[in-house]
DNA sequence: ACTTTTTTTTAGGTTAATCTAAAATTTATT
DNA sequence: AATAAATTTTAGATTAACCTAAAAAAAAGT
């Protein structure tokens, strides 16, 4: 049996592997799971004792098959209880990640199919995060941040790489949401901030920290 | 903050006074929560000083109000939850009280609020069990039992008084759904078993076991 | 009223997940 | 390459929830 905590650290170590190549350190393990190095240290052996993560010591950790089966079976569930919340009972898209982090951890096969079908098959969460298949697969997107994007090339709003509540309503009041089109219009050298040009109609203005947590994907 | 563990002590706590005036005796929680004699007493003094409970050693335990109002929130959440699965998911009544258990442990006053509202505020769960209101006031239903009722009386089966699969599963078998009629034909002397005749149609033999935890209520 | 039995509590331990402080190792800097 | 700095691990504690075995209290039986 897998416990709550290791299903978070799980989790976690998923996420940052999605960022980068090399194996995942101590602290930056510590750093998303709110607890210090040492209890990441313990843990990792656990799981590395679990066949769920490959782990040397001083070397980082990487997650085994099966523990990014794991993983993505955990990301599959939080992602469609958020089109739950948000589709079925009307949540804003800044207000579910609490509580889909708990929903997160139910453990019922049926109950995720059930909730799979009840949805009608969602392939995105609300954020535009692609959820996995019902056998630890993750869709590979393909989209491109924001800020890499040249001037003048139109793309569509697809999904953010963060999701803190404060930065979704500030998304939301510049009515950057998903699917909308946009167009950068002039990129600043110095701190490569940019005005954007959104739904074909309003103008705003977006740091270059803002660019790089928006996906768009080209016409 | 109040821990999961905690909440499920409150809550057996409840059900135990539902059924009797009395004080509660360290044993019986012991035998719901599975756990020992021992660690029950641990725990009653935490909740005592945690003022949730009366305690006095040797002397059984009864929720406050405050502790009461904990539980029905549990309650609340557990039923609602329930009627979410059967009612949009589709599970079957026998199926739904594992995946409830751990869904009552969520904590989010407006995913309950909201969740309510989306199942239509329903007042009672799929087994005929009450939902508790958004105060923690329990509503009171004044059902019988089927065996406290006389020979070729009508009723109508309202609920159960024992959750088990097994148990539902046979109700299930024999067409004794929430809503049908049923009239005792028969009751025998020696062992209380009956005979009664469900929906005006069909006929089935039952125990004085079974009758006991049938809720009718009379036209 | 006095034993015996049952129930409950206490005492002392265990496990999972955490912590702090010190030691070990790796990485960076000169 | 040697030293300094940063990271990671170990050692030893802590907390919540549980346990067993022994002691204490209450209830039951004679």
């Amino acid at each position: 049996m897998i416990s709550f905590t290791e299903e978070n650290y799980l989790k976690i170590i998923y996420k940052l592997s999605a960022e980068t190549e090399s194996e995942i350190s101590t602290n930056a393990v510590a750093e998303l799971t709110q607890t210090k190095a040492a209890s990441v240290t313990d843990m990792l052996r656990k799981l590395s004792e679990k066949q769920l993560v490959s782990y040397q010591k001083y070397q980082g950790v990487r997650l085994t098959d099966k523990g990014q089966s794991f993983a993505l079976k955990v990301i599959r569930k939080h992602r469609l209880w958020e089109v739950f919340l948000v589709d079925k009972l009307g949540f804003n898209w800044d207000e579910v990640h609490e509580i889909a982090e708990q929903l997160e951890h139910i453990k019922s096969e049926e109950l995720v199919r059930r909730l799979d079908e009840f949805l009608g098959f969602p392939q995105y969460d609300p954020h535009g995060d692609p959820i996995p298949d019902g056998y630890g697969r993750m869709p590979e997107l393909g989209y491109k941040n924001l800020s890499e994007i040249a001037m003048n090339e139109d793309v569509i709003m697809m999904g953010v790489a963060k999701h803190s509540a404060n930065f979704l309503q500030y998304l939301a009041k510049i009515g950057l949401n998903l699917g909308v089109s946009v167009n950068v219009q002039e990129i600043n050298d110095f701190d490569k901030s940019m005005t954007i040009k959104i739904g074909g109609i309003s103008q705003s203005f977006i740091s270059h920290e803002v660019a790089k947590n928006l996906l768009v994907k080209s016409i």
